[in-house]
DNA sequence: CGGGTGCTTGATACACTTCAACCCGCGTGG
DNA sequence: CCACGCGGGTTGAAGTGTATCAAGCACCCG
């Protein structure tokens, strides 16, 4: 009963994109003319094949914050290129228990999930106002199977989603608060970087709850790591903007295994 | 410094398979004479293209217990298929923490960790004398690109990886040891019983730290979590037996809530 | 300017870890 | 044949990190 307020706000059926209308929401995507290029799928192809898939991700959809592009157990169409926004995934367990699965953001796929039970696993919810470009999947197959490149790039694709979620895991399983929170904060920033956007200074999307959730913490252990990060000069936190102080202070508290004494926080 | 005693038993470098001298440990595969099939890559196939896949998967290998089928850091080449035996994979951090990411059995597809960077994030480790089925990506991807029922398939066994991955987050992140335990063996016993094995019997072939690693879990917390459930009648444990004998108990674990609430007013 | 959601902070509770002792089964070798 | 050692497992007692409960604050939005 803790979360999705922001969610329940909209009626339920109203933001299943599959049926919003074409209206201004649905533009042409041409991958051709996209800025996007070097972190999302067409990422190693030439001009020629980037064409070529051009007419392959024919539509892009506006998901407003808030909006679910995807649900759990709808069936699985197509995966999702993040033109522009930020996005969340989360598992619903029967009990009543989620847990956020990832944050993804511009240049990332959404829904491969979706392509083994042909109907997707979890819920991905725009945490702002973004733009994702549909891809149908069928096609994406058919396309695949033409041009060796693209089907290469998407096994990449899909395996680098593998290897995230196996970093997840040691997240989960080996790491205490203050790690999980440092390991979360240089994962942004360096996605961030790698958008051209600052390393240093940024803004989150999403509440202490949901980065709890992601983290398998409380979220007022996020918000007690968060004070501690501050005092320490790591970082500085006004709410949801964050600015990074000390980054090898951060990478330090990852690698240096801080197991033995409680706090001999001297060099 | 606790684990991989085992491992260590053999000399590096002499269990590394890819320059193993191809004698007695490379047969020929014949996806077509193998019962796995439907566990395997070739579901939902048909025979004809089950006989193409033959050529594609031409060599068997066998690794021992405590072999490592590849190690971190080695080139991808070629994704696994498990024709016998039993494997865990893990990863290594660099502050000499580890956590295994994995147990697989037969008929499971090892390796797709591989394809993102070229080469491997994770160790594959044989926990019994196993046999794989060397399946070349190079040549996998030139044939999923002749026969779009091969790649859609490959798709979707990359996919339940994924999704996989997602379960083990969410046992990671919510789920207490108890709790954690009793997801393990219900996937043990539910993947036991799709490959013609008791589903109320088993063996495990890894210790207790390893099932601990692989819960975010120490060892003394497993050994007690299966002392409680002898307690409860749940299952029966002599070393690394187990007999489930109350199957409803142990989903009844995941399932209720089992935190007592103190005040959740609505049910 | 009020109301509410999100965030911070403190006090207490508890689940799991840590440390330690001991046991068991098994292979080895005297 | 039994002593011995050893890895793997169990169990107990104490320690600690995070959750829980609770109160109050800060910002945003209407």
């Amino acid at each position: 009963m803790t979360q999705i307020k922001r969610v329940s706000e909209c009626p339920p059926g109203d933001d299943l994109g599959n049926v919003v209308p074409l209206t201004a929401h649905s533009l042409k995507a041409a991958c051709s003319q996209c800025n996007l290029q070097e972190l999302c799928l067409p990422l190693g192809l030439s001009e020629a094949e980037i064409q070529r898939l051009d007419s392959l991700v024919s539509t892009r959809r506006k998901v407003k914050r808030g909006q679910h592009l995807y649900r759990t157990g709808v069936p699985f169409e197509a995966i999702y290129a993040i033109k522009a926004g930020f996005f969340k995934t989360d598992v619903l367990m029967e009990d009543g228990r989620d847990q956020v699965t990832g944050f993804q953001m511009a240049g990332e796929i959404l829904g491969m999930d979706g392509i083994s039970l042909e109907s997707h696993t979890c819920n991905a919810v725009a945490l702002e106002d973004s733009e994702v470009c549909v891809i149908p999947f069928a096609q994406l197959e058919q396309l695949s199977s033409e041009m060796r490149t693209l089907q290469h790039h998407f096994h990449k694709v899909m395996s680098r989603e593998i290897v995230r979620d196996q970093s997840v895991m040691m997240l989960l399983g080996t790491m205490r608060a203050e790690e999980r929170l440092a390991a979360f904060l240089l994962n942004l920033s360096q996605r961030f970087t790698a958008r051209g956007y600052s390393a240093a200074e940024f803004h989150l999307r999403m509440t202490r709850e949901e980065i709890g959730s992601y983290l398998g913490l409380k979220l007022e252990t996020v918000s007690r790591a968060f004070s501690r990060f501050q005092e320490e000069g790591f970082i500085a936190v006004q709410q949801k903007h964050i600015r990074i102080l000390d980054l090898a202070a951060l990478k330090a508290l990852l690698t240096h295994t801080p197991l033995p004494t409680p706090h001999s926080s001297h060099g």
